[in-house]
DNA sequence: CTGTTAGCGCTTTCAA
DNA sequence: TTGAAAGCGCTAACAG
């Protein structure tokens, strides 16, 4: 490189709000007061005051503020892991509205910790709140003391007494997608995926089972596998075996549905012909493949702003009623399920 | 209505290390020491305490232990926004080893704010370090004042003076599928994507402009257009109409080389027969499409986890050179380039 | 092995 | 409009 360093940069000590003070001139106080933006500062000792703070390249130190005010200005959140666009979006809908709430966010990932209950107790120690997944694999007990301490909104969870609840619909639509498949005429379908596995599922198999009763007919069980495209592909091969007999499968998310549907086309049966397959999320993959996959879009990301949003309510101590809030969903209908493809020209359009 | 002093909150002060040790009958720094787990804490002590704590249900303030310690034992990082695989793995990498070396991760996305130097300087207030990503559009000066004050690596930027710097190979991966592509007989290649955008892509063009020139031919000018998918789209019309000409695309990254795929596919023209496409990421799609996408595979990953290693070095201060560090990439040859495809049953696996 | 006692850097009365 | 001073809760000498 051109620019040869001369002096590794080193990171020392830095300024506070002290040297600021003195250089300005001023007490801490007044420093204190033109950082905070506080209206009573002449226009002289503000000027002051922010120069001696550029040239000390002053940085205030959050703990000290945090310590002295007695609250973090933090959200903690706590996801199972971050692969596909679930938890990235809700994430993003988290971060939006905690910085709009002035809240920075401190990111925990449940997957892979050694002692998850440690980590979260953790994770609490410099949150005001922390709200987190359902899935994320805390145990019970951990998230009821937790929310005994502080504010916790558990996402697409069950309601507990001491936390609020934030989910998107599930079983309606669930039920509604479940009788578009029967509306093509199919008689034998299969949910797939492990309602034990998540509060969601759950109530999407729910929604599977109540569709059918609507339609006089009794559900399947679920088969119950996980919700990886790997499993998809194993779920496949036991159809094209015969194992299994379907002519519509019902996953529980998009990522097993496609998984299925390449593999069972790849093996020369027809989607949507000899089998349907419909899903559950909308990635953005479900309007790649062919035929487009019918599918559930969830609010993911206004998910994520209204557990922020609720946590802040806590926080602040505006007091709603604890419960649970639901989000609507809505179908999306491609070609997976029996429908028919729409014109070349706009089929890539989501 | 109640005076100022009445919080609704069901969340009061909580207990101190002071109620603690009232409670255990010792002192605070007994309670200091086996909260920390110092081996100097008779075992009587130790469990009294442990009790007094649970039964307090006693939730440490980070900040006050980070006043006294004066670190703040977090890393913080900064991206742009997390559609997409790319950012959601490099926080994960991230995020996973900053968890081993027992650090929190303070996220903040860029994309939105509307202060961002204010919002990265509030950021720096609450870590000991921050990553940020090169494209993240933070101005030059607020990234080299940072770095002034405490350690900073960019991720996929360029190599700054004042801070650590690590990316993935760009240049000579480029170079090599742009071979590639000339290998199978193209000769009017673009590149689709604007080199301006980031450190990355200009690299990229540099090696595809590289292996033209090992060929004995001259590169044609970029095709400057964004990374999203309606720029791929709107890209394939342009060549559907005439107003571009070229018998193989290598596009800056894989989402645009899925949206040109789909579209030129979508109204008629034949990939990779009528014009090749390779991309760059090796996203989930890229193995789902007709034809699979040649591609090129980043550690993502390991570039997060790299990223909040090389932070903590600097932070513990082992000091390390500064300079820049480069993961190696690799090539991922499907079929969109021109290559046979597999045999169908192995088809979906990557 | 345990307790006492200074701070860590900042906010916030309370007086002036 | 300003400054002095008292904490916020925790850690880490330093004595005992």
């Amino acid at each position: 490189m051109a620019t040869g360093s001369g002096h590794p940069t080193r990171h020392p000590a830095g300024a506070t709000i002290y040297s600021v003070a003195e250089r300005a001139g001023v007490s801490i106080a007044s420093v204190s007061r033109v950082l905070q933006g506080s209206q009573a500062v002449s226009e002289k000792t503000r000027k002051r005051v922010l120069e001696a703070a550029d040239e000390l390249h002053y940085v205030p130190l959050a703990a000290a503020r945090s310590l002295a005010v007695r609250h973090h200005e933090a959200h903690g959140l706590v996801l199972p892991e971050l692969s596909g666009p679930y938890y990235s979006e809700l994430l993003m809908g988290f971060e939006y509205r905690a910085a709009e709430l002035g809240q920075s966010v401190v990111l925990m990932l449940a997957e892979g910790k050694a002692d998850l209950p440690r980590a979260v107790r953790k994770l609490a120690t410099r949150v005001d709140g922390l709200a987190m997944l359902g899935s994320s694999a805390i145990p019970d007990e951990t998230v009821s003391a937790l929310g005994g301490s502080k504010p916790v909104v558990l996402i697409a969870g069950d309601e507990k007494a001491t936390v609020d609840t934030v989910s998107s619909e599930n079983t309606s639509s669930a039920r509604e997608i479940t009788a578009h498949v029967l509306g093509h005429g199919r008689t034998r379908l299969l949910f797939v995926g492990d309602p034990t596995v998540s509060p969601d599922i759950r109530d999407r198999y729910a929604g599977f089972v109540a569709a059918h009763a609507s339609a006089g007919i009794v559900a399947a069980e679920a088969v119950t596998v996980s919700l990886r495209e790997a499993d998809g592909t194993a779920l496949a091969d036991r159809l094209l075996r015969g194992d299994l007999e379907a002519d519509a499968l019902v996953c529980a998310n998009d990522e097993l549905a496609l998984a299925v549907m390449v593999r069972l086309r790849g093996s020369g049966l027809r989607v949507p012909e000899d089998v349907a397959v419909v899903g559950w999320d909308d990635v953005m993959t479900a309007r790649y493949v062919e035929p487009g996959l019918t599918t559930v879009r969830q609010p993911v990301r206004e998910l994520g702003a209204r557990a922020s949003d609720l946590l802040h309510e806590r926080i602040t101590g505006s007091a709603a009623p604890r419960g649970a809030q639901v989000i609507p969903t809505h179908l999306v209908i491609r070609s997976s399920c029996g429908c028919p493809p729409p014109p070349v020209a706009v089929r890539a359009l989501p």
